[in-house]
DNA sequence: ACCCTGACGATCC
DNA sequence: TGGATCGCCAGGG
């Protein structure tokens, strides 16, 4: 396990911004790279959801972080390399009465109008401790 | 040490 | 509108 200190401070902020995103909502890859203050790596942020533990007894694991809570920016539940992956998660995400359709092709999609997580992001000065307020109200994808 | 892959996302044709 | 490319960079072979 010897990750550099800073990979594995990435983990912890990954992991905790995570458990941030509240029951019965979801956010994207992309958001989280945000708010741990690196909005160039959202493709980091699924390697940190890939390698969350199973073990009960581990600092973060898939019973404390709610990385079915995580999706891509399309609102689509990012198909692995199996797709048993993809309705495992599905799955995780009804279960907290969150309603996930399929797509033409398959896809498992989730309204981020409807349960989408998207909290503004406060620059710092150190742009290290990123504050976040949930705005309620989602703006659907109007810009 | 090197090369390929990938739970992403923004851009560029 | 949508597929191809590029940037990022940790893991794994």
């Amino acid at each position: 396990m010897a990750r550099s200190e800073e990979a594995q401070a990435f983990f912890h902020a990954v992991y905790s911004a995570v458990q941030e995103i509240p029951h019965g909502k979801v956010t994207s890859y992309g958001h989280i790279a945000k708010l741990v203050g690196t909005p160039q790596r959202p493709r980091q942020v699924g390697v940190c959801l890939k390698h969350l533990p199973i073990d009960p007894s581990a600092r973060f694991n898939h019973e404390n972080v709610p990385w079915q809570r995580v999706i891509n920016a399309k609102g689509v539940i990012s198909p692995r390399s199996q797709p048993e992956g993809s309705r495992s998660q599905a799955t995780a995400l009804e279960a907290e009465g969150v309603i996930v359709t399929t797509g033409a092709l398959g896809e498992l999609m989730v309204d981020f109008a409807e349960y989408g997580w998207f909290p503004r992001i406060l620059p710092s000065e150190e742009g290290e401790e990123l504050e976040s307020i949930d705005s309620e109200e989602g703006e659907s994808d109007e810009e």
